[in-house]
DNA sequence: GTCTATAGTGCGATAGAC
DNA sequence: GTCTATCGCACTATAGAC
């Protein structure tokens, strides 16, 4: 038998939102979090700097899967259809995850201040990603900005619709269905 | 001669701003900034809860403008729409500031970590008014919320190009001009 | 570890406005 | 007299210096 067993940082994830579910984000220690993820204390900061790291460490992959695809994206289009196709590339990184982890993780977060601050700063950074992705493709400012910040919009509006009780749409449906709304802010009603 | 002079909080912003451009938001002490403005540092905590909200104490105004705009705006237009009389109410918040004493507080706020993350709070608070308002007129979801966000995306794009060296024409103009950017995202190029 | 400086709070006293 | 803003003091907590 290996030493030690692949994934710690991702053992270490599930049990910090297991842990934190249960008993409360300020409740738990590190240290807790590590034993139940068969690590020690001083292996948890190897991997998360500090404590609230170990609930964002998956925003990586969002930042790469919309940034790639704004790179990959045909020449010509709008920025909000490049959105579109960021948002739906977005949406591929949720496909596996189960929705309840993902709605217990955002709970976490929303009981407790310094955690939504974390997150806001998180989204601040994809919009600066996605703004100079847009950038790249000569999308000039301030359009490239607002672009991002819609698509930032956009996601955590969809993601919120689809962690909402009863939905059973994917992600990548119902992000469509925001951005088709954003598109429609300019009809009188 | 009175005790106390009229405007205490107003003496404190001033003096807070010149004391943290000067020397720094961390090396200016509360005492430093009651003394500035011929108080005392307990009178300073009664007006702030913290040393930092004497820097964002002038939101509460700009959000009275957004909602009250919002909630007096004619019957029948867009949501965009109504952001943008949203956001010529709120320019007229500004048209009495000078340019470079809110220069300077950006330039404060951009120097110290906790003070964005404030910032980056009061905006979130001031879209949730706006989506509130919006939502009092009928405007369903997640328009409402779009719609909010999107003004405090273009308020923020707007107030810093407004801010920019060189820059001489009028919030308002500006804001307008963003907006017009926003509305345009759906154009290919 | 101690020491210092500062943030932030609770409470009561006081000086004015009315 | 009441009401409110200010003041003064004493307190806890914490971050940094040493």
């Amino acid at each position: 038998m290996a030493r030690w067993e692949p994934g710690a940082a991702g053992r270490l994830r599930e049990a910090a939102v297991e842990l934190f579910a249960r008993q409360g984000f300020d409740q738990t220690t590190a240290a807790e979090i590590a034993a139940a993820a068969g690590l020690t204390r001083r292996t948890f900061f190897r991997h998360f700097p500090d404590k609230r790291d170990v609930l964002f460490a998956g925003e990586a992959a969002l930042e790469r899967a919309l940034v790639s695809a704004v790179d990959e994206a045909p020449e010509g289009l709008s920025p909000l259809s490049l959105i579109g196709l960021a948002l739906d590339r977005a949406s591929d990184v949720f496909v596996d995850m189960p929705r309840d982890r993902v709605r217990a993780r955002q709970a976490i977060i929303d009981s407790d201040a310094s955690l939504l601050e974390r997150q806001r700063e998180k989204y601040a950074a994809l919009a600066r990603a996605m703004g100079a992705a847009l950038a790249r493709r000569g999308i000039g400012e301030p359009a490239a900005t607002l672009a991002a910040e819609c698509a930032s919009v956009v996601f955590t509006v969809a993601l919120t619709q689809w962690l909402a009780d009863g939905e059973s749409r994917s992600l990548s449906v119902i992000a469509a269905e925001v951005l088709a709304e954003l598109r429609a802010l300019d009809v009188p009603r």
